[in-house]
DNA sequence: CGTGTAAGGAATTCTGACACG
DNA sequence: CGTGTAAGGAATTCTGACACG
């Protein structure tokens, strides 16, 4: 469970594999990275990698090119969703804290 | 559930990236595939790309062979364990009929 | 604003081969 | 057998810039 999530996020793809999984230009693609859409990593040498999750959010992007969003929505957009997800492991986070708590209380059941 | 799997096994690394995942040079890499313990695919223009599966692979590779173990032996070693994970999915889909089977005998429930 | 392109350089990858053992 | 290395070439990636609009 907690290795599944990693392949999709660990940077490892390099531009021009992106640029053909999502067909997008590599120019696109680093103009995207310039309008903080995307945050590759950079190897030794400086070159860009990217996740499946970058790749996924190209897509979309993409997506939304084509609907005539300009960058900066987009952007917004993302915020937003990150917002949400942001919260939702927030409160993950509260109620695992509370299960702690009550798990605490009954460390020692009568059985 | 299916989508997990596909980032696990999408080839889309390139030699030196892997070289860094794995520790092993890339002429190490490159033998281990002229002695068939790995199959990387090529993208246009010729280059390796391998998946995560492969990194993992590798690595288990690199294990055996500090261990003093031939690439012949582990050869054969990962024959087996694929012999295994085939007679698993057989398995599997035989299951998979009879519960269809099964499915369509009791079509028409009286419920 | 979003994307194309030519420019020059540096790093990547490829293959076939010789070397050692 | 398994790995290192030098060799030469082709493809990749990078940055900064000019272009169009």
């Amino acid at each position: 469970m907690e290795n599944e999530a990693s392949y999709k996020n660990r940077k490892v793809i390099s531009i021009g594999t992106v640029s053909e999984l999502t067909g997008l230009t590599e120019r696109q693609i680093r103009y995207y990275e310039e309008r903080k859409l995307i945050s590759p990593e950079r190897s030794d040498r400086g070159n860009r990698k990217y996740s499946f999750m970058d790749v996924e959010r190209l897509i979309e992007i993409a997506n939304k090119r084509e609907e005539g969003v300009r960058t900066d929505e987009i952007l917004q957009e993302l915020k937003k969703k990150k917002k949400k997800e942001d919260t939702a492991t927030r409160n993950k986070m509260i109620q695992g804290q509370l299960n702690a708590r009550f798990n605490q209380s009954n460390r020692y059941p009568k059985k």
